[in-house]
RNA sequence: GGGGGAUUAGCUCAGUUGGCUAGAGCGCUAGAUUUGCAUUCUAGAGGUCAUCGGUUCGACUCCGAUAUUCUCCA
């Protein structure tokens, strides 16, 4: 039975239409959804909120095309301030990754618009009852010298009845950016989704903002009108903005009239075809018992997740926000694993399914499927085989008196990644239980450890001069003599101080789009300040230095170290040429997936499914070179519309966020073109010379080539060839080098086997001898003498064979190497036992004579000295044990 | 970025407190069995114990550095 007084019969993708078609309607530009996954802000792995891309409007460093913008934005909440990871599949509404709608208003309308809009939209357009809906306004804090929202409230009057406005608290209705930047009073929008006896039996404003009520929060409007500095005060921005965003999953959830976002069209196709390939019936069930319909949402959840970062460009990995993604994808696979009876790889089964569902919406996804399926598949088999080695290290685990070490399982966790939740079933299935104390406390050591480790302290920016928009002059000009310190700030770093200076105008190229920042210096009124990196956030760009100019306030001389940024420009083109180059030898397929540039060598990771063969490594290396040798023109074009690049067909890559305006990279119309931000070279030529470093695999369907062009490849070069030079030289100018070596270790070898023989022969007549000097002592044969055999192997051999033919021996030899005196003493394992002779004791007492030490099993034992001149002495004293 | 582990034959891995002539399974080569194949049996080849340095009479084993790799945390 429906819960609301209506059910919309609209789909998943006519209600995100019907939202961006209603904000175009009201002036809004729309814009599509920027990245998952955050490569231009530090500050974020991943996008969390519909703002992160207009975070630079609202912090006053950028200005905005249009003052009315809406979208809907692919985010992910797994880490720092929303991480709802370990709450997916418990309940029916928690999502890693989910679409939020939103509309924004850079210093053009607010709440009067903004509350009347949305009012328009849920209630007119989307049909939801007003009778159902709630509103909260800020209630004010005094402290912080902020009133109640009463602007907020007034306009909800126009609609609602003073009862169904409710006042909410800091925590509910202050929406802070982050510890420090923009903030304000939000009114959020809740529904109340519940049965009508359950309306009659419970007023719907007392379950406002109590989680699973069935009174569900959709939508938040929050006006910006502050900025919370370091030191915790506020002061009023000089334009102020709406910011609003609606989860997209929970708004359909409502309108469909549903319990669960696991049971809106968004998720009934992926939960099918879990069913269809697992075997297991889903059931819709939330009680804990229900494992496999809980582990059939974590699944459906995460392949989304992880589908979708992949599509961006993040490939799993072991640091940053590649960790977060394997973390995802493997705990898909342990629920799969766990409660789906499933052991073989799963996830990338899902992918077409996902594909036919989402790939309209979002053709990066479409576009990569093969791929996006390739990589998950890679991670689940490698993941798996980590499980089954886990779980024969558990198997080793000793349990005390049933209960598991909690250090022993974090060492299984940590150490070999084998998840604590699986460690837990294992022993409850043996009737054991973990030590969760023991566990945790080494969790949190850990934590401590990296966090100490990374600690960081960020100050305020403090404002010098006017503070006017950067202007990046690095196209152009390696050196600015006019240029002003905008604003700076000190950040903390293990306890050493280090300085931000942000320029009026810089020639310096903070490190963005692979290609690291500049280096150089600012000369302050004559004080030279050396700059030792450069870094983006966001469009800013931030110069780091470790002092500070004496007069901040003086005229800035900003030069960029011109070497550098030279052999840092090669590369960079050498990296355009060698991607047009795959393209023309792997195929189309071949499209950048990462890259680091730097001046010393240029990192390209790209897509492909099989290792490379060397032919084709020295075709893509020949055809570069080739492309070197024409000496190509560079043809740079800025602020091209993105309209227009699409459709001169040059070079994009998902994952990327294009603006409107773009910037196209050319060398030789028919072999590169490239949107890209980065500097280059104005003739190829300049490169002289590409070689290719190595080539990898990175990931499952991810090559990786290294490459070196200019002087870094000639002295790489150069030196290979001195080693080759140097070689021809020690074996008498050999014509052919690999054959001579090859033919030096062949006779190596042999030389090694003669010797080996020539030791035995020389050893087997030894042993004839010694045979002879074989003495009877208290029933014992006895050898006890020097010989001369320096090879302490030859020697061992040799005891070993007399032991054999004498039968019960007592042999102790003496010998030379290198002046350094050795012992050998064999006993034969019965003497041991019957005599209780120990050649280990033995040696160490008598060793005392050479002035050494040694030891050794009973049977066989070893010792060496400092002392030849003892020798004789040792082997009398050895004689006398038996 | 910080911690922990791993690196031994072509492959997968054993190797107990430093001292047994460094092993197993699979694979490889040869022979035997068999009409042939599979099977089985026998013999054999194959190792700078990742690299470099240190401690020690002696290092696969202990210590340090480097490289590669896995893993956890940030």
């Amino acid at each position: 039975m429906p819960l609301l007084k209506f059910v919309s019969r609209m789909t998943a993708n006519e209600i995100r239409r019907a939202y961006l078609d209603f904000f175009s309607e009201q002036g809004h530009k729309i814009v599509p959804s920027s990245p998952i996954v955050n490569k231009n802000d530090p500050t974020l792995l991943f996008t969390n909120a519909g703002m992160n891309q207009f975070k630079d409007f609202f912090l006053g460093n950028k200005t905005p095309d249009s003052r009315r913008v809406a979208d809907t934005q692919k985010c992910m909440r797994v880490s720092g301030k929303h991480n709802d990871l370990e709450d997916v599949g418990r309940d029916g509404t928690h999502h890693t990754m989910f679409e939020m709608l939103g509309n924004w208003s850079f210093g053009d309308y607010f709440k009067e618009e903004a509350i009347t809009w949305s009012w328009k939209l849920l209630t007119e357009r989307l049909g939801i009852d007003p009778e159902l809906i709630y509103a909260t306004v800020f209630e004010g804090a005094s402290e912080e010298g902020v009133p109640r929202d009463d602007e907020a409230k007034q306009v909800w009057l126009k609609f609602l009845p003073e009862e169904r406005i409710l006042l909410g608290n800091k925590k509910d209705n202050f929406w802070e950016m982050g510890e420090t930047g923009p903030c304000g009073p939000c009114t959020e929008i809740h529904v109340d989704t519940r049965s009508r006896e359950e309306r009659l039996k419970v007023n719907g404003r007392d379950l406002v903002n109590i989680d699973d009520s069935g009174v569900v929060e959709i939508w938040n409007n929050v006006f910006i009108q502050f900025n919370r500095l370091a030191d915790g005060s506020l002061e009023n921005l000089p334009e102020r903005h709406v910011d609003t965003g609606m989860g997209f999953e929970r708004l359909c959830m409502i309108l469909q009239g549903k319990q669960a976002t696991y049971d809106t069209d968004i998720f009934t196709p992926i939960l099918s075809q879990i069913e269809e390939l697992s075997g297991h019936k889903y059931g819709g069930s939330y009680a804990t018992e229900a494992k496999a319909d809980m582990a059939m949402r974590v699944v459906a959840d995460h392949l989304r997740a992880v589908a979708f970062t992949i599509a961006d460009g993040q490939l799993p990995s072991n640091t940053g926000a590649g960790y977060v993604v394997r973390r995802i994808l493997r705990r898909a696979v342990r629920y799969y694993f766990s409660f789906l009876d499933v052991k073989s790889p799963f996830l990338f089964k899902l992918i077409p399914m996902l594909v036919n569902e989402m790939g309209a919406a979002f053709p990066e996804l479409a576009q990569q499927k093969d791929q996006i399926a390739k990589i998950i598949e890679g991670e689940e088999k490698s993941f798996l085989q980590t499980l089954d080695k886990g779980l024969s290290r558990f198997a080793d685990l000793e349990a005390k008196d049933g209960v598991i070490d909690g250090a022993a399982a974090f060492e299984l966790y940590d150490t070999f990644g084998f998840p604590i939740d699986l460690t837990r079933l294992l022993a409850e299935e043996q009737g054991k239980r973990v030590d969760e104390a023991g566990f945790e406390t080494a969790l949190k050591a850990q934590k401590d450890r990296s966090k100490a480790d990374a600690a960081k302290s960020v100050g305020d920016w403090i404002s010098v001069g006017e503070d006017v928009e950067s202007v990046f002059i690095g196209y152009d000009q390696l050196e600015a003599d006019d240029a002003r310190i905008t604003k700076y700030r000190t950040v903390e770093l293990k306890g050493k101080p280090q300085y931000q200076v942000v320029l009026d105008r810089t020639p310096f190229y903070g490190e963005s789009g692979g290609q690291a920042g500049d280096k150089g210096t600012l000369t302050v009124d004559g004080e030279d300040i050396p700059v030792y990196d450069t870094q983006k956030e966001n469009d800013l760009t931030i110069h780091l230095v470790k002092k500070l100019p004496e007069t901040p306030d003086g005229l800035v001389i900003a030069k960029v170290h011109a070497g550098n940024r030279q052999a840092t420009s090669q590369h960079h083109t050498a990296a355009h040429l060698l991607h047009a180059a795959l393209h023309e030898v792997l195929g189309k397929h071949a499209v950048q997936k990462g890259q680091d540039v730097r001046s010393k060598r240029v990192r390209f990771d790209f897509s492909h499914f099989e290792r490379p063969s060397t032919e084709e490594l020295q075709r893509v290396e020949d055809l570069v070179n080739e492309k070197i040798r024409q000496n190509i023109p560079l043809i740079e074009r800025r602020d091209v519309p993105i309209a227009e690049a699409k459709e001169s067909g040059a070079m994009m890559l998902f994952g990327e966020k294009y603006g409107d305006s773009v910037r196209i990279i050319t060398f030789d119309p028919e072999f590169s073109s490239e949107l890209c931000g980065g500097t280059h070279v104005p003739h190829t030529g300049e490169l002289g010379l590409f070689k290719i470093d190595s080539e990898s695999s990175l990931a499952a369907g991810i090559r990786r080539i290294e490459a070196v062009v200019g002087e870094v490849a000639l002295a790489k070069v150069n030196g290979e060839m001195d080693t080759l030079v140097e070689l021809r030289g020690l074996l008498k100018n050999s014509q052919d080098v690999v054959k001579s070596v090859a033919s030096l270790q062949d006779e190596n070898r042999q030389l090694k086997k003669e010797l080996e023989k020539l030791k035995a022969a020389q050893a087997g007549n030894l042993k004839g001898e010694l045979l002879k000097s074989v003495e009877v002592i208290n029933g014992v044969n006895v050898i006890a003498t020097r010989v001369d055999i320096s090879d302490a192997a030859t020697i061992k051999t040799m005891v070993f064979n007399l032991e054999k033919e004498l039968g019960d021996a007592f042999i102790l030899i003496g010998s030379e190497n290198d002046g350094k005196p050795m012992l050998t003493l064999s006993i034969s394992k019965e003497l041991t036992e019957s005599k209780e002779l120990h050649a280990g004791n033995i040696i160490r007492e008598i060793a005392r004579n050479i002035k050494g030490g040694g030891g050794g099993q009973p049977f066989f034992a070893t010792a060496g000295g400092k002392d030849a001149g003892g020798l004789d002495a040792a082997i009398a004293a050895g004689k006398e044990k038996v």
